[in-house]
DNA sequence: ATGTGC
C-alpha cells in the first residue's frame, strides 16, 4: 500500500489506494512505529475510510493495532445527517476507560504498606471474568444507573459531589434509554457494578516520578507532586456493554440490507446515524457508557475505603480527589470544524482518547486553561502517563489522541514466552507488588507484549496533539 | 474485552 509521508509523525494513504475510499487515511506514528504496525491496521483504516459520511480522514493513533472491523487506536467522525454509527468503531467494551485518583501520600508512606494495600484492594474490588460486585440492584435501580451514571452513585453515597465534574461528560451522557436494552444485557450486567473485569483491566498504585514531571504548571493544577502516590483504574462496562454490542451487531446486519449499505468487511456493520436502528443503538450505547462510568465510580469508592483502612485516615484527609476519568471506547456527538464550518459530528473513538484543548466548554472549569487531562495506561511493567489536550488536536484529529501502548504480541504468544509465576517474581524484584486472579492472565499482559509507551506518548507530543505532564511508575497492581 | 465458540 502506498503510504505518503506528511510529516515525521503523520502518514497518509491516499484515496486512490482502495476502491471506495471517500477520504484518505492518516496514521500518527514515528517511522519505527509505522514499520512495526501490523498489516491489519492499513487494511482496516482504509476500509473505515469507505464508510458513508466519513469526514476529513480515517485515523489510526500510534498505539494502533488490528481490531474488530476498525483498528484499535482508531478515530472516525461521521456526518450526523448522512453518516453512520458502527459498533465496531466503538468496541465491545463500551466506555472502557481510565480513571486517575490522587492522594497526599508519598512513596515513603505507601511503599512499606504496599503488600497489605494490594491484598486488601484485591479483596474489596472484585476482579476476574464473571465476578460479581457488592452493590445489589433491582432491575429498576440498574435502569437508573444506565440513565444517571455517576449521579446515581453519588446520591447513594458511592462518591463525593466534586467527583462529577472530574469525569468526562460528568459521568452521565444524556439521552440513555433503558427501553433499548435487552433482558439478556440486564441479566449479565445487574450484578457487575463495582467490578474490575479481566484481560488488560487493572487497578494500579503508582508514583509520580520526580525527574518525570514535564510540565510543572499543569502538574500543579492537576494536584501532582514529586514522589506522590496515585491510583489508576482501567475497566469498562463488563458483560453489560459486551451484550449491548452483540445485540446491536445483529440488529445492524438486517439494517444494512434495509438501507442498502455495503461494507468491505462484515465487521464494519453499521446503520445510518439518523435511522431508528442507529438511534436505538446510540441510546443503548449511552446506557452502557453510563454503567461503565458508574462501575469506575463504585471502584473508586471502595478504594477510598481501602486506603482509609490501611492508613487510618479519612479519604478526604488524604486528598483522594479524582484527577479525571476518560472514555476510550465510545461514540459522541461533538462540534468540530470541517472546511471552515462548525458541524456536529458522530465521533467514534475506539482505543483512542478525547483530548480537547484549553478553553473548550467540555473541559472542566478547574482544568479549562491547561486543556483536558488525558490518562494513558502503559503495560503493568513499564508505567503510565498523564497528558493534556491541545488546540492543535482540535484542528487535526477531532481532539483525539492515543489510549495506551497497544499490543504487539498475541495473548497466546505472550503466555508461551513467560510463565505467570516467573513474571510475578520478576515484577516483585523490580518493586511492583502484583496480585492477579490468574497467573496465565498475568503472563498475557507482560510488558514485552506491548509497544514502548514512552515512544507512543512522545509521538503525539512531537506531533503537537497532546502534551506530557507526568510519567507514573507502578508499585502495586491488582489484575483480573 | 467477554457467563473466553453458536
Amino acid at each position: 500500500m502506498e503510504v505518503k509521508k506528511i510529516s515525521d509523525y503523520i502518514w497518509e494513504i491516499p484515496t486512490t489506494e482502495k476502491e471506495g475510499m471517500l477520504v484518505p487515511a492518516r496514521i500518527y506514528a514515528t517511522e519505527k512505529l509505522l514499520r512495526e504496525m501490523d498489516a491489519g491496521v492499513f487494511e482496516q483504516v482504509t476500509n473505515v475510510a469507505c464508510l458513508p459520511g466519513i469526514q476529513k480522514y480515517a485515523y489510526c493513533m500510534p498505539d494502533g493495532h488490528w481490531g474488530y472491523g476498525f483498528p484499535i487506536g482508531g478515530v472516525a467522525a461521521f456526518s450526523k445527517e448522512d453518516g453512520v454509527i458502527s459498533p465496531g468503531g466503538i468496541g465491545f467494551d463500551i466506555n472502557c476507560g481510565m480513571r486517575l485518583i490522587r492522594t497526599d501520600l508519598t512513596v515513603g508512606e505507601v511503599r512499606p504498606r504496599i503488600r497489605e494495600l494490594v491484598n486488601l484492594l484485591f479483596e474489596i474490588v472484585p476482579a476476574g471474568v464473571g465476578s460479581k460486585g457488592f452493590v445489589k440492584l433491582s432491575v429498576e435501580e440498574f435502569k437508573q444507573v444506565m440513565v444517571r451514571g455517576v449521579d446515581w452513585c453519588i446520591e447513594k453515597g458511592y462518591g463525593w459531589e466534586e467527583d462529577r465534574e472530574r469525569i468526562e461528560e460528568n459521568g452521565c451522557i444524556e439521552g440513555a434509554d433503558p427501553s433499548k436494552i435487552s433482558e439478556k444485557a440486564i441479566s449479565r450486567g445487574i450484578a457487575q457494578l463495582g467490578t474490575l473485569g479481566s484481560g488488560n483491566h487493572y487497578l494500579e498504585i503508582q508514583i509520580a516520578t520526580p525527574d518525570k514531571i514535564f510540565d510543572r504548571a499543569a502538574a500543579k493544577a492537576l494536584g501532582i507532586f514529586e514522589n506522590q502516590a496515585l491510583v489508576m483504574v482501567h475497566c469498562g462496562s463488563r458483560g453489560f456493554g459486551h451484550q449491548v454490542a452483540t445485540d446491536y451487531l445483529r440488529v445492524f446486519d438486517a439494517a444494512m440490507r434495509k438501507y442498502g449499505i455495503t461494507v468491505r468487511d462484515r465487521e464494519l456493520v453499521c446503520a445510518p446515524f439518523n435511522s431508528p436502528e442507529g438511534q436505538d443503538y446510540f441510546k443503548a450505547m449511552k446506557c452502557a457508557a453510563n454503567a461503565a462510568f458508574a462501575n469506575r465510580q463504585v471502584i473508586v469508592h471502595r478504594l477510598r475505603q481501602g486506603f482509609s483502612r490501611i492508613f487510618g485516615r479519612k479519604p478526604e484527609d488524604m486528598g483522594m480527589h479524582i484527577i479525571y476519568d476518560v472514555a476510550h471506547n465510545v461514540a459522541k456527538l461533538e462540534m468540530h470544524e470541517v472546511d471552515g464550518v462548525e458541524k456536529e459530528l458522530v465521533v467514534h473513538r475506539k482505543g483512542s482518547t478525547r483530548c480537547f484543548g484549553p478553553g473548550r466548554r467540555e473541559v472542566p472549569e478547574i482544568y479549562r486553561n491547561i486543556g483536558q487531562p488525558v490518562i494513558v495506561g502503559g503495560s503493568m511493567e513499564t508505567g503510565s502517563y498523564l497528558l493534556v489536550g491541545t488546540e492543535k488536536a482540535m484542528k487535526e484529529t477531532f481532539g483525539s489522541t492515543m489510549h495506551g501502548s497497544g499490543r504487539t504480541m498475541s495473548r497466546t504468544k505472550a503466555k508461551h514466552e513467560v510463565k505467570g509465576s516467573e513474571l510475578k517474581k520478576k515484577m516483585e524484584e523490580a518493586g511492583i507488588i502484583v496480585k492477579a486472579v490468574s497467573n496465565s492472565g498475568l503472563a498475557e499482559e507482560a510488558g514485552f507484549a506491548y509497544k514502548d509507551i514512552s515512544e507512543v506518548v512522545e509521538t503525539m507530543e512531537l506531533a503537537g496533539i497532546s502534551r506530557k505532564v507526568v510519567e507514573l511508575k507502578p508499585i502495586g497492581n491488582i489484575k483480573g
